[in-house]
DNA sequence: AAATTAATAGCACGAACGTTCGTGCTATAG
DNA sequence: CTATAGCACGAACGTTCGTGCTATTAATTT
């Protein structure tokens, strides 16, 4: 069985990755969190010792969920095509799902910190490119050329469909994604 | 000849424009932009009269500024495909040569905003339906059927590249939107 | 049941936030 | 010259930020 701490601390992070898909980072406070969560700042502050700290076991925490959610499910196809595909599926089942209270965390925290130096940002960058690389390798595995070019596709397109959906509102999004995902990799190339 | 008022405002908004492509919208503050101004907070403040009334302010900057830097040139060529291949250049050139401090002004601020109603997010989703909605407007013109996708695929792989570019520091982000672009886009199709 | 440790609350701090106010320049207009 | 309007200033408002301390409660171990 695991400590009080540890149940708390993960209470803490659950609510933090759905404050921070909206507000970002840096709009995630300590006061705001504590208020949602009905504990005293400095209470909460003690799991995390910093403000930075939050943010990085944020990160991980979010990363974590998006592991279980989209990487663990696509990993039960077998390598190459079928789990490349199963990826796109699984990306976009948590796009129109809400995983996150504030669409995709990647596409919040990223355009959020991109410009702004330190740990934080690392941490950002290694989880985009994680999943970034994750796709190449399916891509090289499964014989496509040129397979960072697809990589790169596949996940820009994930960006612009959070963006149609979530700014424009635009109904058509998710379709217009399958689209270009069916253009690009048409079943059973 | 313009008004002294009118002079400084310009001053502060082509401020502002940088500042906020690399913090937000939200992190760009009133004390930050007077001190880098070397004004104060209150002869800045008095231009704008609220927060949210210099953010917007910042916004109409913004797309004069993107307005002249990408649309404008890429208009110069005949509507249709030709134009359409314009526009994707002169926004890959806007992006390698820096147009803004922080990458793309819009990438930044439209996921900053997503999920947060109000003037300022509704104003944010006009100004990038602008954009996408000239996209698909050329490409009808041009004749290629479901518009609406070849636009979507456009706008997504300029925020890929933008955080290909800012986010993962990857130095092969302009050849990879390039390749996408050309495959989508041949030359004289 | 007592002793010890771990976890939370309470309180205060300096700094920065957006905002308001009263005041002083510096021109132009009468 | 004098009156007036436009513009910027410094000081202060109340609030919230992150971050320290010091108790006090809760959980665990003896």
């Amino acid at each position: 069985m695991q400590t009080k701490a540890a149940t708390t601390r993960q209470a803490i992070l659950e609510r933090a990755v759905d404050v921070a898909s909206v507000e970002g980072l840096e709009g995630l406070t300590i006061g705001r969190l504590a208020r949602e969560l009905d504990m005293s700042k400095s209470g909460l502050f003690a799991h995390f010792g910093s403000k930075e700290e939050l943010q990085l076991a944020t990160l991980q925490a979010a990363a974590g969920r998006f592991f279980e959610e989209v990487v663990a499910p696509a990993q039960e196809e077998p390598e190459g095509y079928a789990r490349l595909l199963a990826y796109c599926e699984r990306y976009l089942d948590y796009l129109e799902r809400g995983v996150f209270a504030g669409g995709c965390f990647w596409a919040a925290v990223g355009s959020e910190f991109d410009d702004r130096p330190g740990p934080v940002r690392d941490a950002i960058s290694a989880g985009v490119r994680a999943w970034t690389g994750e796709l190449e390798n399916q891509a090289a595995i499964a014989g496509i050329e040129d397979a960072a070019e697809l990589a790169f596709e596949i996940y820009s397109l994930g960006l612009g469909a959070n963006t149609y959906l979530r700014l424009l509102g635009d109904d058509r999004a998710v379709a217009l994604i399958r689209g270009a995902i069916a253009r690009r990799l048409p079943p059973r190339a």
